[in-house]
DNA sequence: CGGGAGATTGACTGATCTCAACCCGGGTGG
DNA sequence: CCACCCGGGTTGAGATCAGTCAATCTCCCG
């Protein structure tokens, strides 16, 4: 039993792309240990927005959707977070509630870490530290291209750039569709916008040659046209 | 003059306010002393999008507009850096080039701390780097129900919104006035609208006896229902 | 006094949203 | 086995918020 949980731990701590890979063997004996993985299921709420999250959580595997409720009830998405992106750190560093809420979308394999673990961490070992400022200044940076986006963009570029970002973002089947699985409403949030005008959109994009629907699974046919669409610069 | 940049060191760098208050006697010591603060017109630009910035920003006084420019030429106004509040930290960290743009809005005085410097500092100085990690992730959450109030709210509440911020961030004039002031123009900017709907909704809440208008000049009158309308949570 | 920037107003347009009806496939219970 | 139900997904029609265009106004400045 105690072996397993070493195992588990190191996959989760010691991997290479973890934002852990920076610590001494000896930081790493100290993460306690009844913080074991967990296995979530579709579905399953990880943390609420306005509730208190005392550590943050590292994916390894499956897909979380990252999102605001809007006054109305309405959620926006802001994120997904797959293998190797942490969630909640944000709270776990200023000390706040959580400003989002966490939902999984596909089975997932979670790592928690408490956050006076962290917080030793950021101020004992300045590359994790670093480590994590650069995520933060990365996240910083899409919210700040994705408030001009919103403000800016009509539906139509937004849905663009949003498959677009998809396709980036994450792995294709083995039949070249979309692995994440989206309804037509989660898209509106991405999006900001209604659920109808995804649809009359998506279907559009369809109409042109650009994109191919099987349900709730996308190909993307036409990225290039696509992009021209969105008005993305990069 | 030399002993002129060390009172100008110590006012920028050790007051209370500061984030770089938890540096030590030795860690002061070793910022260059070639980066002057220096002082900067209205209208002034400071950095550029796409522009490489070397090390961050201290805005010791003066109001700096942080902006992006979409895909049209129309910019949107991310923040404003007022004293206390620095700038350019997300390219320091990330070594990217600058995301926004920063535009002297109130004659300002601004230190500038070069890049190894900070990161100097975030690897050897816990603390520091935590502050930095609390600002980041601040702004963080701000951006964040940004986005899903631009996403889901009307422009009237958005601009309500807008108004109350502004109340809450800047100090007023002795005739109760916001000690800011922006063109119509950059209120929309703000606010991800035209600016002749700013315009029309302003003379709208000046109507329903909400606000004074002096020119450019803004008297909050009833702060209660223009949060009323601006549906904030908080 | 002429010029220019920003502010204002009105009229018009149109992209999106909302509402409502209907479809479709899967699961459930009688 | 069938009827029903329910959660999406689609489609159409109408309503509307907000953007665009254009004309005018108001300062302020050289």
């Amino acid at each position: 039993m105690k072996n397993q949980v070493t195992t588990v731990k190191k996959e989760c701590f010691i991997d290479n792309s973890s934002i852990f890979r920076h610590l001494t063997q000896e930081e790493l004996a100290i993460i306690p240990i009844d913080q074991e993985p967990d296995t979530y299921k579709r579905g399953t709420i990880i943390y609420s927005e306005g509730s208190r999250i005392n550590g943050f959580y590292c994916v390894q595997k499956g897909i979380i959707k990252i999102y605001k409720t809007g006054f109305d009830g309405k959620e926006q998405i802001i994120r997904f977070a797959k293998k190797g992106d942490i969630m909640g750190f944000r709270s776990t560093i200023t000390r706040e509630r959580a400003c989002t809420s966490a939902k999984v979308l596909e089975d997932a394999f979670i790592c928690f870490v408490h956050a006076d673990t962290v917080l030793e961490f950021v101020k004992h070992n300045g590359n994790f530290a670093l480590e994590l400022l650069q995520i933060a200044c990365k996240e910083l940076g899409e919210a700040n291209d994705y408030i001009t986006d919103i403000a800016q963009k009509t539906v139509r570029e937004r849905l663009a750039e949003v498959l677009i970002h998809l396709r980036k973002d994450f792995d294709l089947d083995n039949e070249k569709y979309l692995q994440i699985t989206l309804t037509r409403e989660e898209l509106a949030n991405m999006v900001g916008t209604a659920t109808e005008s995804v649809i009359r959109l998506l279907s559009e994009f369809k109409q042109d040659g650009l994109i191919e629907l099987h349900g709730r699974r996308i190909k993307i046919l036409d990225e290039k046209t696509l992009f021209k669409i969105s008005n993305l610069n990069d």
